[in-house]
DNA sequence: TCTGGGGTCCTAGGACCC
DNA sequence: TCTGGGGTCCTAGGACCC
């Protein structure tokens, strides 16, 4: 296996609690987890807490014994200043190289491919304590031939301590090593539906895996799947793009605080998601042709009755506007919304997103209304300026409503907010 | 009492057309 | 009586990821 160039894999330890900790350093080395949306779920732990046992997405209640107790410390999550933070790690990667693929909040993907004499070993070390030094951020970065084995390398450094958070695999005999040890489910790409069936045929390790015909893989992990195996046999299969990728659907569906039966308030949280979703498309100049609105009761309380659905409509013209989606979005929560149930959440999916500069209007249909276009963006701006919903739409309601996610304990925005910035100086 | 949110891609199957 | 086949598009559902 003889390779020009090399790909390296950066994965943030601990993101969220290490943004924390770089304006906290009183957190550092204590047990420490940061909870999901409406502060449900662990999200993100600190090394101590994750040596505590405590997993992964595990529900806050089961562990909230352990703050009676003095022995964990938790906080609300903090997006804007998580986003914040991982641009300003991104930038530092971008002074490395112009091949920087942004994969996830936390992680990212460095391509050397023109530079010459790379020494990786020395790079990544730089890599590390530039990032450090800039943020306070800690990382490990794993280095391969492919974007599949560096992620693996990542796993290798992360896993162990005498790396010191670097790991490079570039021999075949490296490789085929690692994977004889890898159990199949560490894969990336195995999950735990994937690692059930190949259980069942007897398939325990990487090693084992990689070795199987192509077409017994494509037939039951799928194309994607096989994809992977390639690229864990050494051959490229992905090239990095350092452009960042359009989103082709947004999303937003946080649950609420309590639950609602209300079909008024309902309304009104969906029209506040819907101008969180279509701030998330203008900022990308996309518009959306396709409206989704899900309501939901609580899942887990199985003793209550349940109601989950979700409709579609198809928008006259491709839409960014609160009023205009709104508008749609609320007939179709009228039709879904059954009186009698306590919902626990109602969502906003924007999907068929274009361009918006080439909108295409169908014929016999009005065209949008460029007054509209015009007031949504003084608004965004004014939001920009002097914060989320300083303007907002009727519909949306007065702040502090009974609908709002918990979120208890929220961190300061350090980075983006005057009033916190100076509170920490 | 308390159980996340936001994405991507692939596949199978149905509708429809010629 | 015998009753095709290929292509495209759409959607729902399932798998995965962080």
């Amino acid at each position: 296996m003889n390779y020009p160039d090399l790909i390296l894999h950066i994965d943030c330890n601990s993101f969220y609690v290490s943004c924390l900790s770089s304006f906290d350093p009183s957190l550092i080395g204590k047990a420490v987890v940061v909870l999901s949306n409406n502060d449900g779920n662990v999200i993100a732990r600190s090394a101590l807490a994750k040596a505590m046992g405590i997993k992964m997405g595990v529900p806050f209640f089961k562990v909230k014994h352990l703050v009676k107790k003095g022995k964990l410390i938790w906080f609300s999550s903090n997006y804007e200043l998580f986003g914040d933070m991982s641009n300003r790690v991104m930038n530092v990667l971008r002074r490395f190289s112009d091949q920087v693929e942004i994969y996830s909040i936390d992680e990212a993907f460095v391509g050397m491919q023109g530079y010459s004499n790379v020494n990786y070993m020395q790079l990544a070390h730089q890599i590390q304590q530039t990032i450090y030094r800039c943020t306070r951020i800690p990382v490990t970065v794993g280095i391969g031939p492919t974007r599949t084995l560096a992620k693996l390398a990542n796993k290798m450094a992360k896993k162990d301590p005498d790396l010191y958070g670097i790991c490079k695999l570039d021999s075949w005999e490296q490789i085929s090593t690692t994977l004889q040890e890898m159990e199949v489910g560490d894969l990336w790409g195995i999950g735990r539906r994937y690692e059930e069936t190949l259980h069942e045929y007897g398939i325990k390790t990487a090693c084992q895996l990689i070795s199987c015909p192509d077409e017994w893989i494509k037939n039951r992990l799928t194309i994607v799947g096989l994809r992977m195996i390639h690229e864990l046999r050494g051959e490229r299969r992905f090239r990095l793009s350092n452009l960042p990728k359009a989103s082709k659907s947004v999303m937003v569906a946080p649950s609420f605080g309590q639950p609602i039966t209300d079909l008024s308030i309902i309304e009104e949280a969906l029209a506040t998601h819907i101008a969180r979703a279509t701030e998330k498309i203008r900022r990308q100049s996309l518009a959306a042709n396709l409206v989704t609105v899900v309501i939901h009761t609580n899942h887990f309380r199985i003793e209550e009755p349940q109601h989950h659905a979700s409709q579609t409509v198809s928008l006259p013209y491709p839409s960014n506007s609160v009023s205009e989606i709104t508008h749609y979005a609320t007939s179709l929560l009228r039709i879904l919304y059954k009186k009698g149930y306590s919902y626990r959440k109602v969502g906003v999916l924007l999907s068929g997103l274009t361009p918006d500069t080439q909108c295409q209007t169908q014929l016999l249909v009005a065209e949008p209304d460029v007054r509209i276009r015009k007031v949504t963006d003084m608004i965004d701006r004014i939001n920009l300026k002097h914060g989320q919903d300083t303007i907002r739409f009727a519909n949306q309601g007065f702040r502090n409503k009974v609908w709002y996610s918990k979120q208890e304990r929220k961190s300061k925005c350090y980075t983006t907010r005057v009033q916190d910035i100076l509170q920490v100086s």
